[in-house]
DNA sequence: ATAGGGTTAG
């Protein structure tokens, strides 16, 4: 079949889409990579035949079946000649080839210069799985420097565990890695979001005697910030400050995120005024931030009050930009402005792009206006329509919509375009037919969804289970419950309603409170003070009341009093007997 | 002139 556009889109949701490209053209000549000078060439004669040898690599595909004829003469078991052929190949990857063929054919082991040559050649282009590959099937160690630069490169691609595992078994050799590595991997794992391998990272650095500079602490701010640890994080800022350095500018830019998103407004423009001053100009990325958190929190007229005054200060805002403010005035169904943005900003000759067109037609389901929905639809660009973003806000707007027939018409099409589908394609669908009442249907999608591999979210299971409960259909409902449990599905409140969790135990399904209990605590929500106390009786009237009181203990801290209500319920003697502490 | 940032459910 052709490559589809599809086809592509797939690829390019992959990582690490570097190694796809043409390495005829992306990967540079060995000799050039400055390592080594064993390559001086003493014999003219067998240079002469390096060279055929090379250029047939180069020009001939398939040139594994015909070299040994085409070159009778020459004795490929002489490993100086060979290795000679190996570093003047100019294209990494055909060098790599030649040695998996020799290897292959001859038993041949390049020598370690040779290996090294490859290997730092694949890692200053990047080529962290080609490299990863070369190590695996040469077992060759590079040396310690060699390594380093593997571990950078390794980060680079987003392969950060491998990275780690690299580091960690460089550590136990007994290297001490340079401080440009180990700040490289702190910045991987900030990107990658794993904090509690950050500090588990710093801690070894301290550990190892490191000197920190201040690349390792704006890390730790931007870490801090992941962390919704902002006071921390701000304290980090104002120590480095007053030591008289001045942190990365994305450290300012997290922290002023953290602060919108924290409803901390007034710290914004008192840290604007600090980037200022330490001579870190705030620009569109920042901005962009700062809009983008209002709008996260429902703040879209500040955020639109923001994007005006810029464009009065001269600032010309990009597609980015717009699409995050079309966006969130669409999500308060604001669409006459998003529109005047949409128009605006391609008459300032911005194209659309895949995220613009999503955000506008996600903003005409949002008012239900389905006829300029499929005609926004309908004026994509093929590239952009078969996307799963696409479908899925295609598919979820017409199921809001009623129109699940059509949706459905859209989700059976994904197959036939090879669009792989995720959760939320079949949520969407589950949702729009439990709303019309088709349960078969819904319950065949979920245990599609499950067959096909893909993790179950609360959204798969409460529709289903609302629905089933509406029908008094309760074994079924337990089953499903059950089935969550095993799939370590957490019951999310606005996907289960309360009633129904209230509903079940009653009837004497206690798993379902337990788990839902359960699930509060571990997250530290505060259950509807009724819906609370509601369960916490039922529990205790069934002998399950220490999952009662753990949750209770816990609301106990955020200081919330039992009402005498709850205390009629459960009984006294549980308080006194200081049970809840 | 660097990069990064924006889209889909509940």
């Amino acid at each position: 079949m052709a490559r589809t556009p599809s086809y592509f889109t797939k690829l390019l949701r992959r990582p690490s889409p570097k190694i796809i490209q043409n390495p005829n053209q992306q990967f540079r000549d060995i000799r050039n990579t400055g390592c080594g000078n064993d390559s001086q060439d003493k014999s003219q004669h067998s240079s002469e035949i390096v060279k055929e040898i090379c250029g047939t690599i180069r020009s001939k595909p398939r040139w594994e079946n015909t070299l040994l004829s085409d070159f009778s003469g020459v004795n490929f078991s002489d490993s100086t000649f060979l290795n000679q052929v190996l570093l003047h190949q100019n294209n990494v990857f055909l060098s790599i080839r030649l040695l998996y063929w020799l290897r292959s054919t001859f038993e041949y082991s390049p020598a370690q210069s040779t290996c090294s040559l490859i290997f730092n050649a694949l890692v200053q282009d990047n080529a962290a799985k080609a490299a990863k590959s070369f190590l695996q099937f040469t077992q060759f160690v590079p040396e310690p420097a060699a390594l380093e630069s593997y571990v950078r490169c390794l980060c680079e691609s987003r392969m950060i565990e491998d990275a780690l595992q690299v580091f960690d078994e460089m550590k136990k050799t007994g290297v001490c890695p340079s401080l440009e590595t180990w700040n490289c991997l702190l910045l991987s794992l900030i990107k990658e979001g794993y904090t509690d391998l950050v500090w588990e990272l710093y801690r070894d650095m301290i550990e190892s005697g490191v000197v920190t500079d201040l690349d390792t602490l704006s890390y730790l701010i931007q870490a801090f910030c992941l962390d919704k640890n902002i006071t921390e994080g701000y304290q980090l800022l104002r120590q480095v400050l007053n030591d008289g350095y001045v942190p990365h500018k994305s450290a300012f830019d997290k922290l002023l995120f953290e602060f919108i998103l924290d409803q901390k407004h007034d710290r914004v423009p008192a840290l604007l005024h600090i980037m200022i001053a330490k001579g870190i100009k705030p620009d569109l990325y920042t901005y962009q931030q700062i809009i983008h958190g209002l709008c996260l929190t429902r703040m879209q007229r500040e955020g639109l009050f923001i994007f005006n005054d810029l464009k009065n200060r001269g600032y010309a805002p990009d597609k980015i930009m717009y699409t995050t403010m079309i966006h969130g005035l669409c999500k308060m169904k604001w669409i006459k402005d998003a529109r005047k943005l949409w128009f605006e900003m391609i008459q300032k000759g911005i194209e659309p792009n895949q995220y613009t067109y999503n955000t506008l037609l996600y903003g005409y389901f949002r008012i239900g206006d389905i006829t300029k929905a499929q005609n926004l639809y309908k004026e994509m660009k093929t590239d952009y329509k078969e996307t799963l973003i696409a479908y899925n806000t295609m598919i979820n707007g017409l199921c809001s919509h009623g129109m699940t027939t059509e949706a459905f018409q859209l989700f059976k099409q994904m197959d036939s375009q090879n669009v792989c589908k995720d959760v939320i394609t079949y949520n969407s669908l589950i949702r729009g037919f439990c709303k019309e009442g088709k349960l078969t249907e819904s319950l065949t999608l979920l245990r599609e969804l499950v067959d096909r591999g893909l993790q179950p979210s609360c959204s798969s299971y409460g529709p289903i289970i609302g629905k089933l409960y509406e029908l008094g259909l309760i074994d079924e409902v337990k089953i499903l419950w059950n089935e969550m449990q095993d799939k370590n599905v957490e019951p999310v409140s606005v996907c289960i309603d309360e009633n129904i969790i209230i509903g079940l135990s009653k009837k004497g399904c206690i798993e379902t409170g337990v788990y839902w209990l359960a699930y509060m605590v571990k997250n530290r929500l505060v259950p509807k003070q009724r819906t609370f106390e509601k369960l916490v009786a039922i529990l205790s009237q069934r002998d399950k009341l220490d999952v009662g009181l753990s949750v209770f203990g816990h609301m106990f801290k955020i200081g919330y009093t039992p009402s005498s209500r709850l205390k009629d319920m459960i009984g006294a003697n549980s308080f006194d007997s200081g049970l809840i502490v």
